[in-house]
DNA sequence: TACGGTACTTACCCAAAGGAAAGCGCTTAC
DNA sequence: GTAAGCGCTTTCCTTTGGGTAAGTACCGTA
């Protein structure tokens, strides 16, 4: 991987892609929220503190779009809502991990160099 | 991993650092040009069209920071100032691929249901 | 003396991300 | 009939990322 040029050129854009849907202050918080249990708008606003309503209205519908959480609505009063992540949203674990032991080492690494 | 709640928290500190130090539209693309070859500032500027500068001088600045490059001043005339990746940037490889492997999956399952 | 190359910096601008505060449509409870 | 809960939307604002164009300091060459 990463060896010939275009290799490299699809790879660049496949990244890219992928760091387009994480990227963001609350993608990753929600989905790993939603990956223990499913919640509420509310319950989500509890649970992610500091989020406005605006904003995770806008977060929760592009990860609907790109088919991380599914939305469903129960017919009742007060009316609820309840989200949950797709079966796409927990094949993205491999990557957290790499993602969270990478991050790890690299703040080690930072904070190693600060002392000197 | 992500199980316990203050293990999820720390992963979700050292995931959000990992894609602070690798979010922007320039940053992978930088690190993968110098991964194939050191390179000069202008050198760069043409492997890399369309970038500025002035953004190529701060992204440069941000990943010699974060130790992903390091900057060498050759005493010559002209200057000659040359770029190249650490063995820490090279650590990264397992986390781009997974997430080009990522991508890749989620660009597909996208283009699959805008198909319906 | 003017010109060109290298490695930048400076000044200005624009668009997108995100935060704060308020409101809205619906319904049940008091 | 008024308040309170739910799931948002709307408005306004600041911050950040990135683009354009021009300029600068330092030489060496013609």
């Amino acid at each position: 991987m990463f060896h010939s040029r275009e290799e490299c050129l699809k790879s660049k854009r496949d990244m890219s892609d992928a760091l387009h849907a994480l990227t963001g202050k609350w993608k990753i918080p929600l989905i790993l929220s939603l990956v223990q249990s499913s919640k509420r708008f509310t319950e989500l606003q509890d649970d992610l503190t500091g989020i406005s309503p605006k904003v995770l209205a806008k977060e929760l519908k592009d990860l609907e779009l790109n088919e991380f959480i599914i939305r469903t609505e129960y017919p009742a009063t007060p009316p609820a809502v309840v989200y949950h992540v797709t079966e796409h949203a927990r094949s993205i674990r491999p990557l957290l991990i790499e993602l969270s032991t990478f991050g790890r080492q690299h703040r080690e690494k930072i904070k190693d160099s600060m002392r000197r």
